[in-house]
DNA sequence: TATTGTTATACTCTATAACTATA
DNA sequence: TATAGTTATAGAGTATAACAATA
């Protein structure tokens, strides 16, 4: 390992801490991390099955039962597009935002006790610093990092 | 949202990110992430089964099958404990510790060119915030964020 | 022909329950 | 009895390949 990884590492050992609290929230109410994330997008977003599986790095068949399930379970449904009828627009019904805005409350609750362990100039300074290495500071780069499947 | 929960937000945020990096570099292997980060705890441990289990927040049959296909491939090896003879202590081999040390070059080395919007002195910072919220600076706290299945 | 989505298949990951073997 | 680990089973997540419907 080169001498000035330790930024990386950090990085690494703590997303694996996150990762860790969103998969434990997810599980209790019996969601993977995928569907957390599915639910997490569909909170402003209205995509086809192809934009989703797109943004989450999934095949399209793979997507075709990630929202089977969860439309079964009532948190998200499937329209047929009236424009181009081969499309699927995917939306979260009532009960997934719910849902989704409860396990948001949760996760937050859950990583506070760990940010309170900084000043409140060092959570704003370390908000700052995320944003940019993730890009989000002025031009959106977004998305920009992920999938690739 | 609470108004100030942008810390939460931009940890969750950057968390995926290096997951999704985590899991792209490990599926280029052959390697879920469970793999991945079971081959890069056995790099400095020698733990038994049930460790791992609770280590990895999983339960102890599910470490049976994980092991049992990293033993097929060779990168892991089970030995019987000659003091107590129900137990398996799990170990690394040198092909594992290879394929574990390549993969944590490429991820250092995908992550590199994000962290590297950073100056010098503001990845040093970075590090330090990380490993705060971590609990990884003084008492070693480890682990106490993890797991809880 | 090309695109959108689903289905069939196969494998990994995961937990629960039942089991074996030690202690 | 209690603990360490495996096996049997079942379901979710995943990709590949083949397919249907639409463009």
């Amino acid at each position: 390992m080169k001498p000035d990884d330790a930024l990386e590492d950090a990085l690494v050992r703590v997303s694996f801490r996150v990762m860790a609290v969103l998969t434990r929230i997810g599980s209790e109410h019996d969601l993977s991390l995928t569907q957390l994330r599915l639910l997490g997008l569909l909170r402003d977003r209205r995509p086809r099955m192809t934009d989703l599986a797109a943004f989450l790095g999934l095949d399209k068949s793979t997507m075709s039962g990630l929202v089977e399930r969860a439309e079964r379970r009532g948190l998200v449904a499937r329209g047929k597009s009236p424009e181009d009828r081969r499309v699927v627009d995917v939306t979260i019904t009532p009960a997934g935002r719910e849902l989704a805005e409860r396990l948001q409350e949760e996760v937050n609750a859950t990583l506070a006790p760990f940010t309170d362990r900084l000043e409140p100039a060092d959570r704003h300074l370390l908000t700052h610093l995320l944003d940019t290495i993730a890009g989000n500071s002025g031009h959106s780069d977004e998305e920009r990092w992920l999938n690739a499947p």
